[in-house]
DNA sequence: TTGGGTGCAAATCTTTTGCAGGTGT
DNA sequence: ACACCTGCAAAAGATTTGCACCCAA
């Protein structure tokens, strides 16, 4: 959870990508928006600051599918939506059962630091192609 | 959703043993395991039909962490807790919010079909070895 | 100055897939 | 018989890593 040592322009700049939209990239795609800004960024220094934010908590990693890990960099507690179809993730606009969390981590001895919470489904714009 | 056409004597052993357990194995680890009964049976089966039982919905598939997809035999709603530390999968002893998900179906026109819900933290095992 | 950060490319690891042959119905 | 299933091995994809160089503190 500690923060890195020093500043790097690349970090900051994939924190702000992932700041200012309300998608949830993967790595690829958060590594080819970044390079409009970066042209020279490389891959690996994109999944190394993706990891570094996710451990420090400074982003969320989200594991929706057993195929990419999705990147959220809004880290107030919410649930997520993915569709089955498309893959896609997003934010579902309902509270979050907070009592839900509190309830796990007394009966875990408080040893309990977060909770992922995921619906899946098919999504509006899937639904309609059908 | 579809159940598969025909019986086969490599997914039903597949079937046999994550019903005989309570650990949440990845493929690699049920390969080992089912080896021991069928020598011969080859990782691409085991994933192939670890792919088809959970999309006709007989057995779980859980995706906690961004590395491997672990499965589950028991197919009833329940939360999960993952240890951050060795990546232990095991099943959480408190009842499962079907009111959570009634509510988030009822904000999505019903089109939701399920909830993965994963609790993260620090297992007994490793916080004594801390 | 120096240790973290980076780009590059190779390596690693997990999962999928094409194919020829086997098997349940 | 025919479609599905399998073992095998190669391919595909995602992510990590070793290395030499660069740069923030």
């Amino acid at each position: 959870m500690s923060a890195p040592v020093k500043y790097s322009h690349q970090r900051e700049a994939i924190v702000d990508y992932l700041k200012s939209t309300k998608s949830h990239p993967t790595a690829e795609v958060v590594y080819e928006n970044i390079r409009l800004i970066i042209p020279n960024i490389s891959l690996g220094t994109v999944y190394r600051n993706l990891n570094q934010l996710a451990d420090c908590g400074r982003i969320l990693r989200l594991c929706c599918d057993g195929k990419n890990v999705h990147y959220d960099g809004f880290t107030h507690p919410h649930c997520h939506f993915m569709c089955e179809s498309c893959g896609n993730v997003s934010d579902m606009d309902m509270d979050f059962p907070t009592d839900l969390l509190n309830k796990a981590k007394r009966l875990k001895d408080n040893n309990i630091n977060n909770v992922s919470i995921v619906f899946t489904g098919i999504c509006n714009t899937c639904k309609s192609i059908e």
